[in-house]
DNA sequence: CGATAGTTTGATATCCTTCAAAACCTGTGG
DNA sequence: CCACAGGTTTTGAAGGATATCAAACTATCG
């Protein structure tokens, strides 16, 4: 455990794209909790059919919402990244539908529901940005969905990795036109609903093509307009404030 | 525009899976809006890029999220019923990020802005019912995802079938094993990420093995227990009450 | 009865999968 | 410093699922 309040940073930055705080109200979203845990890859933070009593607060490393299926098949439905929080609303419906775990070591704060609802009613202005959130969230799986609905494997990968490089620089976690990947090419696929091999023949043209380089984790953008272009990027559906 | 208050039947039938209401609760609900209209199919409710003033309620009929690519291609991301609400909380989002059409004539009625967030603040019931539902739809999206990654267009089919089953025998708009769907092959491609042909032969071969008939905008389900076999179909996701 | 949208059919091309093996990393223990 | 284990990436060959294109057929409606 560690003591710690700048870990809720990243969260503060994500939502002042939907408003700004005040100092107070940026005091009590620090106050959601206090403490924070490490956990390591692989780490399932919560399972289909959990019902769970707290909300989990990503401070570092990333998460992926996943279902599996009868035969072993994965489909990631959500990549989280450090400011995501897990379920503002995990109290309101009955019990989880898909599960979650770790796909990097991380660290990992849990808000109690007692906490988290107290807060809801208390600050309605908090509360607002909190739905924002999860609305936002629902904005990303549709954008998924017409992901995998009409884009081949190029395009697909392409849309992606502007989507993450987005979401990543919004909280800081960029350097330059890059950043960290931590997902084997099998994650990619799972993530994509394609097959790791198709993952990698991809990953190889958009090397050829000098659209990115990835070596052992660090994905480089290296022409990140065409690669919005290939991928037909419009960052609209995530909802940022518009910085020109 | 007609007189008609039953018409929040089927959204009541809905909400009930969150929770019963009072009397009193259901006679807000009802009193959200008083008036419907019709519309022909075809009929663009809200254009991506809008900031839409009001909830809009459908009645009668059905509609589709969508979003369209620069080359003409469309995704069809959610398909609603009688009862649905298209956005409770359309105006915490600065812009829609997709758009929405009828996929038959329908009613629908509108509910003001002001309407809606008074009605928020001063009945929680009926305010967290509606977030409720909007983490359903949320859910939805999740098993979409899930059936477009994961799933052959046989299996896949199978899934929708399955799921607008549930749907709208939630509604009462089943008929025995049956419902009309008024969507063109054309339509299920759009939704399912597929092409025409492709939708046309798979519904032949569910026909062939007497899983469905599917004749003038009426599916029969012939064999539902199979059929949810073949789709891995788990209704879990839809949060629904177990009746047993 | 012709016009129009929707469905069906056939032939061929493409994308992506499958399977299996080899090569490559990275960390660990001797 | 080397050897080896386990995971990840890469390669090749072949098969299967779905797309594409173009045309014929069917249904419906004014």
């Amino acid at each position: 455990m560690t003591q710690d309040t700048h870990f809720w940073r990243p969260l503060l930055k994500r939502l002042a794209n939907f408003s700004e705080f005040t100092e107070e109200e940026a005091e009590t979203i620090a106050g959601l909790s206090a403490t924070a845990q490490r956990l390591c890859v692989g780490t399932v933070l919560i399972e289909e059919g959990d019902r769970p009593e707290d909300v989990i607060y990503l401070v570092e490393g990333w998460a992926a919402r996943y279902k599996i299926l009868p035969d072993g098949r994965r489909q990631i439905v959500a990549i989280l990244i450090p400011g995501d929080l897990c379920d503002v609303q995990v109290f309101t419906l009955k019990e989880m539908d898909h599960s979650i775990a770790l796909l990097s070591d991380a660290k990992v704060a849990r808000i109690p529901k007692r906490t988290m609802l107290q807060t809801m009613e208390d600050t309605p202005r908090i509360a607002r940005a909190m739905w924002w959130s999860t609305l936002v969230d629902e904005a990303v799986l549709r954008e998924w969905l017409v992901n995998m609905g009409q884009r081949n494997a190029f395009e697909r990968l392409a849309h992606l990795f502007c989507e993450l490089w987005l979401r990543l620089k919004q909280v800081g976690l960029t350097s330059g036109h890059g950043f960290h990947l931590p997902l084997s090419q099998e994650g990619l696929a799972d993530t994509m609903g394609l097959t790791p091999v198709h993952i990698n023949r991809t990953l190889q043209r958009m090397r050829e093509e000098r659209l990115i380089t990835l070596r052992s984790g660090e994905l480089v953008i290296e022409d990140i307009e065409r690669l919005q272009k290939i991928a037909d990027f419009n960052p609209n559906y995530l909802h940022l404030l518009q910085r020109k």
